[in-house]
DNA sequence: CGAGGTCTTGAAGACGATCAACAAACGTGG
DNA sequence: CCACGTTTGTTGATCGTCTTCAAGACCTCG
């Protein structure tokens, strides 16, 4: 738990021996929510922040005539609610999707680590960067992009995602996400959803079936996405 | 300028003098952008980051084929590209929608900020939570809310935003944006935003005419727009 | 006065939503 | 081990929203 946070923070900036110490030593809470249950309440006031385990969830947001749309989805290594330690009021709640492993970190030892390690600071501000990130991406391919495009991008970011923190492969990986769910990510219907993959698939592009991802010709799929990862910032920088 | 700079940073976070004095020490470059100019170039490696001080301008995207949707629109006051400090690639560009004002900070004295003052830094940050959070209303409503909903969102949101910097009033706000700036933040095209400006005009909760919009009927728009201003944080915090 | 930019209007068509029905997969308890 | 209900995926038909294309009105500024 304690290596996962080091090993994610370290892929994207470089530390000192101290400053993993810190991480090390950091107070983590270790718990387990249930697939289809709030990691986080939308609207509550939190005091600690949660670091995702193992599993895969994802905040939503939830209209008054009940419409939901995700916002983000988060894999194992992400710190899905870090921002709630600035943010003090939650606009937006977080879902399991699967079965979810957390840790739990308090926001005064958060503060302790923001008072005392300014890298630590940058690397903690650059991870909420990178979310920022993430979300012009989507507003930008949700605006102007086609259904096909967007959803052939979500496979391609799941997969650069997923293998930055050691889970699948470029040929495939494990996601537990319904038609219904990718339709809440990407804004559409799951009847719709359902018939894009049918493109994907007849394309020999992908092959979504059970909770399984295989990859038939990454480069159609990642052109006819025009995914460039540049924007996940996978490399370690010097902050 | 640096007033402008520290009456800003004070709505969100409750700082000391000595915070104060540090920010009115950063070294602001003061410089002049005509309209459709790009302040910042996509795909760059700024080495400064860009408050504006009047004027707006937009973060975009541009797609292969051409399309360009903003993510983000920028007020006086805002840091318009302070994550490149730790996002070394710039993964859009930044427009001025209008002749703008802006002071350049180079990186460096920011870093010197991070490195020793803990608050301002958090206070830095929140800042850029502050965008993340915008995006996500912006991501939830792009996905799940009809046109006229978001166009009378986004008037809302600018006339909060305006307040917040003393531009404009609760009755209404100069702002320089066509119809076809408009068709670009919401992922419409120009033709369709015209109509539904209409549509709020007949059903007379706002005049947007010529550069200003003239908001004839708040509650009924920010009814209608489902309007929350939770997520713009507009109060002082202690950081 | 003419020219370019912006706004407005109409008509046709594409994309995706909705509704409804059915099929397949899964887990549970009898 | 099968019967059953529930959940998820699939298909077809219809409808609405928004796009595209094209033309014309209006405005400002040289």
């Amino acid at each position: 738990m304690k290596e996962l946070l080091i090993r994610k923070m370290e892929r994207r900036a470089v530390l000192t021996e101290a400053d993993k110490a810190v991480l090390a030593e950091l107070p983590l809470d270790p718990g387990f929510v249930g697939a289809k249950h709030d990691i986080v309440r939308q609207s509550g006031r939190p005091t600690k922040s949660t670091l995702l385990v193992s599993g895969m969830c994802a905040r939503y947001h939830v209209f008054a005539d009940g419409k939901r749309q995700f916002t983000q989805l988060h894999v194992p290594g992400d710190f899905v609610d870090l921002h709630s330690f600035l943010l003090t009021a939650m606009d937006h709640g977080v879902l399991a999707l699967s079965d979810c492993e957390i840790a739990s970190v308090p926001h005064e030892a958060i503060k302790r680590v923001t008072d005392t390690h300014p890298r630590l600071t940058r690397a903690l501000w650059l991870d909420t960067l990178v979310d920022g990130a993430i979300h012009r991406q989507w507003l930008a391919r949700m605006g102007r992009q086609s259904s096909a495009a967007n959803l052939a991008h979500l496979i391609c970011e799941l997969c650069a995602r997923l293998q930055f923190v050691g889970l699948g492969s470029s040929a495939g990986f494990d996601v537990p996400l319904r038609q219904e769910d990718v339709a809440d990510l990407l804004g559409l219907s799951p009847v719709h959803v359902n018939r894009v993959l049918q493109e994907l698939r007849t394309g020999g592009m992908v092959w979504w079936e059970h909770q399984h991802v295989r990859i038939l010709d990454w480069d159609r799929l990642s052109a006819m996405a025009e995914f460039d990862l540049t924007y996940l910032q996978l490399e370690a920088h010097e902050l």
